[in-house]
DNA sequence: TATTTCTTGACAAAATTGCTCAGGAATAAT
DNA sequence: ATTATTCCTGAGCAATTTTGTCAAGAAATA
């Protein structure tokens, strides 16, 4: 499983461009010095964002980003993957070996299958439109129980 | 966020013990042959989670490790947090100074929050026995909605 | 033409991960 | 007592990943 400062900045920087009035270009300067985060390192993460297809970019002097999808089209789990990769949390060591101890077959990799499932499901519905409206507080939801 | 391997290891070493004979004791060499993990690299895992509690241990020949706690009472979320800390992603980059871009205050942070809200629900409510039982597979959740 | 802004790729310091290794301490069998 | 077995502890280290920097360039505008 992977998050690391490179997918929260992403978030970060679509949430900045979200807030924009709609067309209104955003300069990487602008989240540079509204977040604090080094402008060379948020080239790196936009020009990727672009070619995902996330943003539009103009060059040139009031150049800058703007989204390609409506805020409610973009959700966190589409950001994320596409910036860090697929979040699964890996399996068992030898999956491929035996995956077999006492246990006869590897009983976690369900869990760590389930897990990477969750976080999918849960980042997969909160969208970009969420965010900048504040609807994510209280979104979180305990697991079915155990069937008999 | 942080899972690796040696929180799965950790998981595993206890699936491992939990599923031998209770009261008998179960060898590092045990584990490390049966999942073909490096025995010395167990022996750190071991003794943390003898330290946080979780298995009693035996020193000599025949000796090893048991369960200190009925599998039903380790929860997965213990044993991930005992072994590589609380499982918070982090959030907004400055917290403390401003956390005000365009945005006014930080509208992300309450997305790593709540995220890592989710993970410790999920795993605070797998024990060991559901594990051991197979009972975790289809237990994960789609999310509230956002309120209007 | 000069300035601004995005674009791309190479490189590197720092931190983390995933171990190994060396030695020691307790226990039990002989 | 001696020896073999097993857990216990801490140091250290190589590989990888993270988190950037830097340099050079391309497009657009004034």
């Amino acid at each position: 499983m992977k998050l690391t400062t490179k997918g929260r900045y992403a978030v970060l920087a679509l949430t900045e461009i979200a807030l924009s009035e709609s067309d209104k270009l955003v300069k990487i300067s602008q989240i540079s010095e509204a977040q604090n985060i080094s402008s060379t390192y948020l080239e790196q993460i936009l020009s990727n964002l672009k070619n995902k297809g996330f943003v539009e970019s103009v060059r040139g002097p009031n150049g800058g980003y703007k989204l390609a999808l409506k805020p409610e089209e973009i959700k966190m789990a589409e950001i994320i993957e596409a910036i860090e990769g697929k979040m699964e949390p890996k399996g068992c060591h030898n999956k491929d070996v035996s995956c077999t101890g006492i246990s006869g077959r590897c009983l976690n990799h369900d869990l760590w299958d389930e897990l990477g499932k969750q976080i999918e499901l849960f980042l997969g519905h909160i969208s970009l439109q969420d965010i900048v409206e504040g609807k994510v507080l209280g979104r979180s939801r305990v697991p079915l129980s155990a069937l008999d």
